[in-house]
DNA sequence: ATTTTTAACTTGACTAGTCAAGTGATAGTG
DNA sequence: CACTATCACTTGACTAGTCAAGTTAAAAAT
């Protein structure tokens, strides 16, 4: 028995590179005192806001309580706020995370990119997209095999 | 300021995917009462044991305390046993983990290529294989921009 | 043969997340 | 109007990981 189908080892390149490439990103954005996970939901938010916490769950892939606790502290950094708005939490930044974001924003973007302009030429990174968005999309709709 | 470079859709879609993939397969391997990164390190001891700590934490990409905790809690379950060994610890599968695995690995195998199977061509596939080792193998040897 | 250094591992305090049970406010229903 | 759903969010107990300071045992140096 070995671990040799073509798919188990793409899994495990994505695996790795992605846990790689995000301990990567969180020492990089150290420098702003922010974590990836902290980036991505900021963006999110600056997109999207006002939001309520359903909305970014869904956005991010977290769960209810993953987003609360998330939330949570950066709202006890000063980088969001939520305000009680009729049964719901509706989510914006303050400005404080907002001017961070112009600042990391650019850089971050430059960041990622470079994983992939460094080595594939544009052609080869279509290639790549297109592979990984049938990929992911398939994965959305995709079901659990029973027992 | 838009979060478009071709590089960037790619990174956010690598995680997306794996975040997700890495979800159902916990949600899969919960019929073993294993999660995806116990069932990463079993493997690994597998194929490589005897092996001390610090090896098997470069080849799951887990700092020293991380893959302390994580045999601490695979111990305790009985999948493994460390036994001082020189100065060094070293891991091997117990009988009962063993058998597990024997079960747990074509299943987790089929799992995992089913990702890929359903959506894409052996060529396509082959194609995002050489196109990932590409982008991982670059990342391993990346240094952080400097601030 | 003691002392220092070093290498391998552990641990405390933290981020980040899960699941499932618990709150709290609003919306319907009798 | 009180009563029960229900929806949005929180929280307790856990896995999984990080970093940096703390052990511990063997190696090297005095």
């Amino acid at each position: 028995m070995r671990n040799n189908t073509i798919g188990s080892l793409i899994w495990l390149r994505l695996m790795r590179f992605t846990n790689q490439s995000n301990q990567m990103s969180n020492e990089f954005l150290k420098r702003f005192d922010l974590t990836t996970a902290q980036f991505d939901v900021l963006i999110q938010v600056r997109t999207y806001q006002p939001l309520t916490q359903m909305e970014l769950a869904e956005k991010v892939t977290v769960t209810q309580g993953g987003i609360s606790r998330m939330l949570a502290r950066l709202e006890k950094e000063g980088y969001i706020v939520r305000k009680q708005d009729w049964k719901t939490k509706t989510i914006s930044l303050t400005d404080k995370a907002e001017a961070l974001m112009e600042q990391v924003m650019p850089e971050q973007l430059a960041f990622q990119t470079s994983f992939f302009d460094d080595v594939l030429s544009e052609e080869e990174q279509k290639t790549l997209y297109a592979l990984m968005s049938r990929v992911h999309k398939h994965s959305e709709k995709k079901e659990i095999p029973p027992e």
